[in-house]
RNA sequence: GCGGCCGUGGCGAAGUGGUUAACGCACCGGAUUGUGGUUCCGGCACGCGUGGGUUCGAUCCCCACCGGUCGCCCCA
């Protein structure tokens, strides 16, 4: 073995790409019902885009990012995520001034992170995720959601749970931060050196924590439900209403908590529950980020989005034995002896492609025996055998593979009976 | 970034400090000089992740590195 693949990466083979394809189909039909339409962005960014937009404080920023120098000396990083950078387009193309609003975008494509690789989670991955920027009504937040739903239950996936919190405005937060202070504050000597610097960064992250978990000071930790001003409250229960006319199943849990700081009001995740999941049971995560836009320097301008990483999305598909592979299947496979036949392979082969059909031929002058069991093995509904007799006499034989049936006619009139059939 | 487990042919998988590294699938050839899917016979690792070390001798023991996997952190 001389050159490996990077750590962290994979190559997807051709029997995966299939099932990749299809799935990319399926999202993308997914986005124009829900009128959604595609932006490419660059793989790379200047990294104070991610500084600012994913947050100075976060994992990503701090310790997860492909950050390198180019050779003008500027800093760029690999994109670990895909909001910054449509918030960053929508900004700098002015799409607010665009008629259509509120802007629907979705994106599809690679993302990196430098993380210890383990199943469901590698270096480079691939995000789907979709946009909504321009609208603070919580009906988007519910098709949002909706769409997230969606792009499992179209593929088939059963075994899901959307979980559901609000993290509220920026008002609520505040409120909700210093209570947090203020409730772990005296405890702060038997928490883990983790949660001693979270309590300083960001608190919230201290209920998520596994280490601490059982300590009694959890327990009756400060909800940020609690926290709600007014307007947070009532939009929580407007999106709670929006998804209970949907008919939208959802469990609330206060202590989800995203990992990206620019997430206000409605926070939410799918998660797997088929058996054999792992640790990872996240599929996907999104939410609403009121200050974002802003942060980078755009006008104030809120919106919402979720992403999910297609990797995980194929891993809960064969958890719940769910096979999106079509048959690989041959119209004609064209079978040659000697080497005139081969010219006449060719052409056969090239006219009958032209026509449309799925055809193909021997390439390793195999033995006649060895072709068939070629046009076995590719599944091929005909067989076309041309050898020196055939040449002689203008015809070739079509054998029809399933049941044996074999035919001797022109070898100009192939085309028009596979067009029959026999 | 931390801890556990693991790394044998295209794939799956046995194995031992010492002549030819099981077996299954796949593949190739033959039985049947031009007709497949079955069967039978035969072939297929100068090598046991990489590099060092211990040893008369290592795939098997030790070390480092690389990679995978599981858990933690965190996330999609």
């Amino acid at each position: 073995m001389n050159i490996h693949i990077p750590r962290g990466t994979e190559d997807l083979l051709p029997e995966q790409t299939k099932t990749w394809q299809i799935i990319e189909d399926t999202l993308k039909q997914l986005s124009e019902r829900y009128h959604y339409h595609e932006i490419r962005t660059p793989m790379f960014e200047r990294t104070e885009l991610f500084q600012r937009g994913v947050g100075d404080t976060t994992d990503i920023v701090q310790k997860e990012m492909y950050t390198f120098t180019d050779r003008g000396g500027r800093s760029l990083t690999l994109r670990p995520e895909g909001t910054a950078s449509v918030a960053r387009s929508y900004v700098q193309n002015k799409m607010h001034g665009n008629p259509e609003q509120p802007t629907k975008l979705y994106y599809l494509g690679p993302m990196f992170r430098y993380e210890r690789p383990q199943q469901g989670r590698t270096r480079q991955f691939t995000q789907f995720g979709i946009e909504a920027i321009g609208s603070a009504d919580p009906a988007i937040d519910a098709e949002v959601i909706a769409f997230a739903m969606d792009c499992y239950q179209d593929l088939g996936l059963k075994s899901l749970k959307l979980v559901l919190n609000s993290l509220g405005d920026h008002e609520s937060r505040e409120a909700h931060r210093q209570a947090l202070v203020d409730h772990f504050k005296p405890h702060e000597d038997e928490l883990c050196s983790d949660c001693q610097m979270r309590l300083e960064q960001n608190p919230l992250r201290l209920l998520d924590c596994k280490v601490d978990q059982d300590h009694p000071s959890m327990q009756n930790a400060p909800s940020i439900l609690d926290y709600l001003n007014d307007y947070s409250q009532q939009y929580f229960i407007d999106v709670k209403k929006h998804l209970d006319a949907m008919g939208i199943d959802y469990v609330v849990d206060d202590a989800l908590v995203r990992g990206l700081d620019y997430y206000t009001h409605t926070a939410f995740e799918i998660m797997s529950e088929a058996d054999g999941f792992g640790s990872i049971t996240t599929l996907s995560g999104g939410g609403r980020y009121n200050g974002l836009i802003q942060d980078i320097g755009g006008p104030e301008i809120s919106g919402i989005g979720f992403a999910l990483s297609i990797e995980r999305l194929i891993m809960a598909l064969e958890a719940e034995g769910i096979s999106l592979d079509s048959e690989d299947e041959l119209d004609c496979y064209v079978i040659t002896m000697g080497d005139e036949a081969k010219f006449a392979g060719s052409k056969l082969v090239y006219q009958l492609r032209k026509a449309g059909f799925i055809v193909d031929q021997d390439y390793l002058d195999k033995k006649m025996k060895a072709q068939f069991k070629a046009a076995d093995r590719y599944q091929a509904s005909y067989a076309i055998v041309i050898g020196e007799s055939e040449i002689e006499q203008g015809v070739a034989n079509i054998k029809r593979l399933e049941d044996g049936e074999q035919k001797t006619i022109a070898i100009d009139d192939v085309k028009a009976q596979i067009e029959q059939g026999l």
